[in-house]
DNA sequence: AATACGGGGAC
DNA sequence: GTCCCAGTATT
């Protein structure tokens, strides 16, 4: 069929253009250096809605800190969780932690090859595990992240909301023809998803791309379109009152272990309260942004400790850096 | 299908 | 200010 045809040639001049792109630009990232499974999963893990700048301090003290999957599984939590102090979404170093020992338990420690078993372990979901096997094991598996996403939207002028089923099948169909046509899986997938972080970007940059003709959006001027976005939650405002206990050189701190933000962080014993209280309130006052929540926090110094308030444990001042806590804290005990 | 989860960089 | 980043787990 002509459809089927012109659709077959498009996909394989793709392919040849961003083969020939890819060869020219080729970033050097510090995880690219080998194929150790634990490590491109420790990177896959960072990057995680990480941009590449932020993760690469973190790469590198990770690996530090815990060289093989082995040094991973036996490190308590704590200590997990301080290495990854600063960069959010801490479920994640929950879950490399947990999967460090799930893959010894499961797999006698050595990493799975198949995509279905390395699907498996806590933290890696579809990106993830195509990351994994492609990078690791040249598994023939398409990654689709937020690059890919963009990229394939623009080039065959996909409509469809990519959180919704359909607009997932449709990308997800398309990346993986053209990593057929494409036959090497590694390569490609760096290929693609270095396009869209520097030449198909939120704001394309079409002056410099060599798959203008190819591109459905530009040719009818919807690149800017594409992806649909989605709509943003609304922004939720919350007020913390912290008190900072200070008496012959002790604290106290708490560790937060509710479902919220923050989850196995310290942070100093603290009452959530409305903004009119919060107003009246007397301290250091800051606040951080998240990309979903603004938290107004007030910090005050008290030499006596409710006895509601006494919970955590008791700290001395000179040791408090070594525990873990949100930027709001930290910041607030640097500038203190 | 929708929501929660951090922090930061680019504009 | 706004967008969104090499996404996943939970509801």
């Amino acid at each position: 069929m002509h459809f089927c045809t012109a659709f077959f040639m498009s996909i394989k001049q793709i392919r040849n253009n961003l083969s020939e792109w890819h060869r020219t630009i080729d970033r050097k990232l510090p995880w690219k250096e080998d194929r150790n499974p634990y490590k491109i999963w420790v990177s896959e893990i960072i990057l995680q809605q990480t941009r590449v700048a932020q993760g690469i301090p973190y790469y590198l003290a990770f690996l530090l800190k815990f060289p093989t999957l082995k040094h991973l599984a036996e490190a308590n939590l704590e200590e997990v969780i301080t290495q990854w102090e600063g960069l959010g979404y801490y479920s994640r170093a929950r879950n490399l932690h947990k999967g460090a020992n799930y893959i010894m338990e499961t797999h006698n420690g050595v990493f799975p090859k198949e995509y279905e078993e390395i699907l498996l372990i806590p933290g890696i979901g579809p990106y993830t595990a195509a990351a994994i096997s492609s990078f690791a094991f040249d598994g023939m598996h398409a990654v689709v992240d937020g690059n890919v996403n963009r990229v394939l939207s623009r080039m065959f002028n996909i409509d469809e909301d990519l959180s919704k089923h359909i607009g997932k099948k449709k990308i997800k169909k398309l990346s993986q023809d053209l990593l057929e046509i494409a036959g090497n899986p590694a390569s490609f997938n760096q290929a693609i998803m270095d396009f869209g972080a520097t030449v198909c970007t939120p704001k394309p940059k079409c002056e410099i791309c060599p798959m203008t003709k190819q591109c459905v959006a530009k040719k009818l001027e919807r690149t800017l379109e594409l992806p649909q976005k989605k709509t943003k939650p609304k922004l939720r405002k919350r007020w913390f009152h912290y008190l900072v206990y200070n008496q012959n050189g002790k604290s106290y701190i708490v560790k937060r272990v509710n479902k919220d933000i923050w989850k196995d962080l310290f942070e100093f014993p603290m009452q959530e309260c409305s903004e009119i209280e919060w107003k009246k309130l007397e301290g250091v006052k800051l606040s951080q942004k998240l990309s979903h929540q603004h938290i107004h926090a007030c910090f005050t110094e008290v030499k006596k400790m409710p006895i509601k308030y006494k919970t955590g444990q008791k700290v001395d001042w000179k040791n408090i850096s070594s525990y873990s806590f949100p930027r709001l804290i930290r910041d607030y005990i640097g500038q203190r």
